[in-house]
DNA sequence: ATAACTGCAAACGGTTTGCAAGTCT
DNA sequence: AGACTTGCAAACCGTTTGCAGTTAT
């Protein structure tokens, strides 16, 4: 279950976004939500599901697929993990596996001082194999 | 040195793509490109330049860099590598360094056939730290 | 000769913004 | 009451495309 980040106020509107994404699958896109909520909230315009997605995006709750050409979203539940992407059908798994380099090897290695990254495994999912 | 693909035609407002893009540091933009490949072909037009960049990305020289908005795009030296985006100059660089979750453990533990992966890591290279 | 390539300008898709009206607290 | 939020439409930005003319091979 999506939530709010504390401070901001609950509207019809923004809960319509919240159920949208609670109901996807895997990856969406704005426009899929935007579809989706107008269900609950026909007269929801696009701006505000982009907006609550931003709201959302600050509060890590959801992520812009890296890769992809900015349009794909996924949710992100609390923690380090990296997704799973699947080239078939698109459902995205999230995965707490990662072996990104060890910032300390980096340092050494390059000089450089690590501070995130960005992972993204694409391939088949167990249901499309 | 950037090469062009086999079977594509070599023409003056390629060469300053080429051009240009080895005269950048790290990540660059279509425009800075541009920019930059007036000076030896002040009639080039930016539709040349993205062509010439699609093409590059066709053939691996070039490559989009996840997590941007798409707008930034880093030269890809040939084999599997990351790149370490300093997010104080914005320099990329290479690494072979990659720590990957193995294809066997994504298999085993998801049911996932993995294919391909991009990572990049967030930091500040050496010399701006 | 002819297929590939170019510049231009218009179209595109996803996203953001200004604003006046409406609404949560 | 007052700040926050909304819908709308227009603006925006990076990118792609159709086309008529040009050029590399």
């Amino acid at each position: 279950m999506l939530v709010l980040p504390p401070g901001t106020r609950a509207t019809p509107q923004r809960a319509a976004v919240l159920d949208a994404i609670d109901a996807e699958a895997g990856a969406f896109t704005a426009v899929a939500i935007y579809d989706r909520a107008r269900k609950s909230a026909p007269s929801i315009g696009l701006a505000t599901v982009y907006r609550t997605l931003e709201l959302l995006r600050a509060a890590g709750s959801v992520r812009a697929l890296a890769g992809a050409d900015g349009s794909v979203y996924v949710r992100c539940h609390p923690g380090h993990h990296h997704h799973l992407v699947c080239v078939t059908c698109g459902s995205v798994e999230e995965t707490e596996l990662c072996g990104a380099p060890a910032p300390a090897v980096l340092r050494r290695r390059h000089g450089f001082r690590a501070q995130s990254h960005e992972l993204d495994v694409y391939g088949v999912c167990a249901r499309c194999a």
